[in-house]
DNA sequence: CAAATTTGTTAGAATAGTCTAACTTTGTAA
DNA sequence: TTACAAAGTTAGACTATTCTAACAAATTTG
């Protein structure tokens, strides 16, 4: 059984696993805010137990066991973010600090019931998927709003990062989930884009916000 | 901040704490299912925190701090409990080990929108009174169904004892919080108690039993 | 390529929480 | 009031998780 600490580990492990699989240690230490040789001994300590494939100087891997453990965890998370939002009525932008906790519970019905409660859903509140109880995922293929051309007509589905700082703005200009919106122009000199949607006539916004919003394509 | 290993100290030093509010050591180290050394070194730990008072070979005593503490981890506990019966249908027997791991959540909110969602609730789901947000907790004074004479009626309020097994036997039985029961008579050999109530017009239960349910009298 | 920089490793130490073995104090009972 | 038992303490050790300082390997740069 992993102790919250590897679960952690694996979790940011998973999370941080680009196209070939791998990642470094500082990637791994920044990510989980440790030092170095912290994050060295404990990734020694994960090899040990079959989570991680590891050679000195060499990328980290993880081993098949690793990806499902971790999969399971990051299942408990996101069940958990919808649970704040569609039961208990909390904002996408409070609830991932508490699922970070409750992620490390330890109580299979728990889980199964809030699953249940919110009918069996497939994507947590900022859009991204929630692993199958045997930790399968599948991926979600959003286009960046970015990548939009003016006319098109799109709906926000999901989002690159989920800071509060980011969920804060996004309900400051009214945007959730869902939201369809209208490419009217963007700005070649600073990749800008001015869109409009349900009460917002003309809104612009920046390159940093277009690339973290995943949209639908619906025209 | 407690640790959660502290935490559950607190919380056992509060439960067992008897008429003096004193507690052995060894009833500790038994509760918490710890070595006797272990348990010295932790109190000594808690003392140095300002939780508990503790001189070489004295009974321990939890400060003002100290009980405050472990009575607002008490109340996330029972509200948890009670959060898993009324809004998740958990079984009453059901919600124990799960609670004892929420308790450790730091979330006030969370307990907040809980406590708001079950409408305030003071007693958990065994009967047990729920400590105030301010750790304040009014004991309820109820009678053991052992004390009541044949012919009184009364209704089963809170239990002594919380275990898996006895809230299973108690399903078996039938019986919840707010049953009606009719004493019949009372076995003068071995103090069992022949009661009726919905639908068992007649069952018998062990004095074992009868001390574990607590019943307000209603007349 | 050699130097500089970044990345990763090792050594050594600290804290939290736990244990067993050995010993001491306290309380009970003959 | 000594003797035994129960309760409590100390010493020493172990695992998990973390750190800093020192060093080594790998990578990037001029
Ligand atoms: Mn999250
Ligand atoms: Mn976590
Ligand atoms: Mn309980
Ligand atoms: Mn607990």
């Amino acid at each position: 059984m992993a102790s919250s600490t590897e679960e952690n580990y694996l979790k940011s492990l998973y999370n941080l696993a680009n196209v070939q699989g791998e990642v470094n240690l500082s990637e791994l230490a920044a990510s989980l805010q440790v030092s170095l040789p912290t994050a060295n001994s404990m990734v020694k300590s994960l090899q040990k137990s079959g989570w991680v494939i590891y050679e000195k100087y060499k990328p980290l891997t993880l081993t098949k066991e690793g990806k499902k453990t971790a999969a399971l965890i990051i299942r408990k998370h996101r069940l958990t973010e919808m649970f704040l939002v569609k039961v208990m009525n909390f904002g996408w932008e409070e609830v991932h600090e508490v699922a970070e906790q409750i992620e490390h519970i330890h109580a299979p019905k728990f889980f199964e019931r809030m699953d249940q409660m919110l009918g069996f859903p497939t994507v947590d509140p900022h859009g991204s998927p929630i692993p199958d109880p045997q930790g399968k995922i599948t991926p979600l293929s959003y286009t960046p709003l970015a990548h939009a051309k003016p006319g098109q007509h799109v709906q926000l589905a999901a989002l690159t990062n989920s800071s509060t700082e980011f969920l804060e703005f996004l309900n400051s200009r009214k945007l959730s989930l869902g939201t369809q919106l209208t490419i009217l122009s963007k700005e070649s000199y600073d990749q800008s884009m001015v869109v409009s949607y349900a009460h917002h006539p003309s809104e612009t916004l920046s390159e940093k916000v277009c690339e973290r919003l995943l949209v639908r394509v619906l025209d």
